[in-house]
RNA sequence: CGGGGCGUAGCGCAGUUUGGUUAGCGCGCUAGUUUUGGGAACUAGAGGUCGCGAGUUCGAAUCUCGCCGCCCCGACCA
């Protein structure tokens, strides 16, 4: 057991932060809410960035960049917008030696700037749709800030995408929360739940807000994703409108979709254990490490080190040049070396020493189970990708198993309070209640609804109201 | 913004109640030696204007006043 992190049971927080710091992923910043994300935490962010980049390229989008600074006015125009972020804004209001005629708002979403340029680049139908994306810094001045969950600023990439139709904005809307579903599954061995938030909990300026939802191994949900359908509210707000083929003037539909380095804190919660992080191998940066071991210099200079160096180069071709380590740490005894890579999650670690030498075998040891499995040399090119892409299964089924035995489904109240105190976890349960008996049962629970599930189309009667054709919700406890 | 706690070495803390001369401990760090297959041991070192400012006093980490910052709980949080 690692000595340098507080077990999850004893202190959840406390471990949370424990494993960031024994991993080197991030630290502090000098202002209050901020961090530094080191390399061991940027180098996830780049994974996630590129494989989430290609996915968008795939769907047809394109990359811009659109500045840190909103004139205070342009926040003004969508009435929900500026109510719901006015509050989290930092705003610049002296530069250049003096008071500045208009305050400028640092973009804590771009919905308004890019709003205002959509007016402008958009005249005919044929000018859309628009699909663009953008990754950058956000910043929202937080009253309660956690590493890489919530912290004032932070990096995600927001898509904002303008259509001709209400149907194609919504088709946009949906495959871009699919996207996203698919990449945290396929990637980061996310599990999670689609659905549509609720009016109290939708996106202010959005018709509609779609979410993922996982479940983290303390059994609260963290919001991962979302994807939103702002209908006419922005075009109308910026004066988006076309030129239809009938020669028609009107407002054109649009969409805003992000996902941050909240992820990051996802994979910890839902990976990571007591002796620190656990990556699947789809998101490490580095997927394997070999550890060359041994007390005898000749036999490590003539021997060994050629060997670990011809395995490296073979597995760089299959796995990519930066994706496997040759771990030449000698001035670390090797017990410091293997909690060097555990603590950073690295998925596969594999051992070289006189004895493997000797059997002409590499000893593996996985991240995920500490199992480990013998490979022999001429077996390395097919044993390792098969086994990383075990752990990236097992991680997935295992994240998923918890969530599924942690769900619950209840058809009253008294049956909802029970579940939460006792068990805690996801709650499934009809609701067709008002945006105030939401209220009420957040006050009386802390629980708030993550969402109503997609395809989903039975109803049933509301567990708080009795109403009938209640929609299928989950309810959690939530970040 | 309300309630509570805390600022002393890179980190974690003791010392403050009852003022006293070289301000300590653990971890970490540096050097050397012996070690090295799951977080080493010994030896020798480096490292502090005790959060900031003013006051009381022969003398302040310690007492008084003011200021600043941080953490926890709550409220707030697409």
């Amino acid at each position: 057991m690692a000595r340098n992190i507080t077990p999850r049971e004893k202190d959840y927080s406390q471990w949370y932060l424990d494993v960031i710091k024994a991993a080197e992923m991030a630290d502090y910043a000098p202002v209050r809410g901020c961090m530094v994300i080191r390399p061991t935490g940027y180098a996830i962010w780049e994974s996630i960035q590129s494989q989430l980049d290609e996915r968008f390229k795939e769907t047809g989008h394109v990359n811009a960049y659109f500045p840190l600074l909103i004139p205070s006015s342009f926040l003004e125009k969508e009435a929900k917008h500026v109510e719901g972020f006015s509050p989290e804004c930092a705003v610049v209001t002296y530069a250049g030696g003096e008071e500045l005629e208009e305050p400028l708002v640092i973009r804590p979403t771009s919905e308004t700037v890019i709003g205002h340029m959509y007016s402008k680049w958009i005249q005919s139908w044929r000018d859309l749709p628009i699909l663009i994306n953008q990754w950058c810094n956000v910043l929202r001045w937080e009253k309660r800030p956690r590493l890489f969950l919530r912290t004032s600023e932070f990096l995600w990439q927001e898509g904002h995408t303008a259509h001709a139709t209400k149907e194609e904005a919504l088709e946009e809307t949906l495959r871009m929360l699919e996207v996203y579903r698919s990449f945290m599954e396929e990637v980061l061995a996310l599990p999670v739940l689609t659905g549509e938030k609720s009016e109290g909990e939708r996106f202010p300026g959005a018709e509609n807000t779609y979410t993922c939802e996982a479940m983290m191994t303390d059994k609260r949900a963290l919001q991962a994703g979302t994807s939103h359908f702002l209908g006419q509210n922005f075009a109308k707000a910026f004066d988006i409108r076309f030129q239809n083929k009938d020669g028609e003037l009107e407002y054109a539909w649009t969409t805003s979709w992000g996902v941050s380095t909240r992820l990051i804190g996802a994979i910890i919660m839902t990976h990571a254990d007591n002796d620190g992080l656990v990556l699947p191998p789809n998101v490490a940066p580095v997927k394997t490490v070999i550890l060359p071991i041994t007390p005898d210099q000749n036999l490590l200079q003539e021997k060994i080190l050629p060997e670990a160096q011809k395995i490296s180069e073979s597995l760089k071709k299959i796995l990519g040049a930066n994706r496997v380590v040759l771990d030449t740490q000698f001035h670390m005894r090797p017990g410091d070396r293997f909690f060097y890579h555990l603590q950073k999650g690295v998925p596969l670690r594999l051992e070289l020493g006189e004895a493997e030498m000797k059997s002409s075998h590499l000893r593996a040891v996985r991240r995920d189970t500490g199992e480990v499995v013998n490979i022999s040399f001429d077996a390395v090119e097919r044993e390792v990708p098969r086994l990383l892409e075990n752990i990236q299964n097992t991680l997935y089924r295992k994240a998923r198993s918890f969530r599924e035995e942690n769900t619950y489904h209840v058809t009253s109240f008294e049956e909802f309070n029970e579940v939460l105190n006792k068990k805690g976890g996801f709650i499934k349960a009809y609701f067709a209640g008002s945006p105030e008996d939401e209220k009420a049962i957040k006050e009386a629970t802390t629980a708030t609804i993550r969402c109503f599930l997609l395809n989903e189309p039975t109803e049933g009667t509301c567990f708080y109201t009795k109403k009938r054709g209640g929609k299928l919700a989950v309810f959690a406890k939530a970040y």
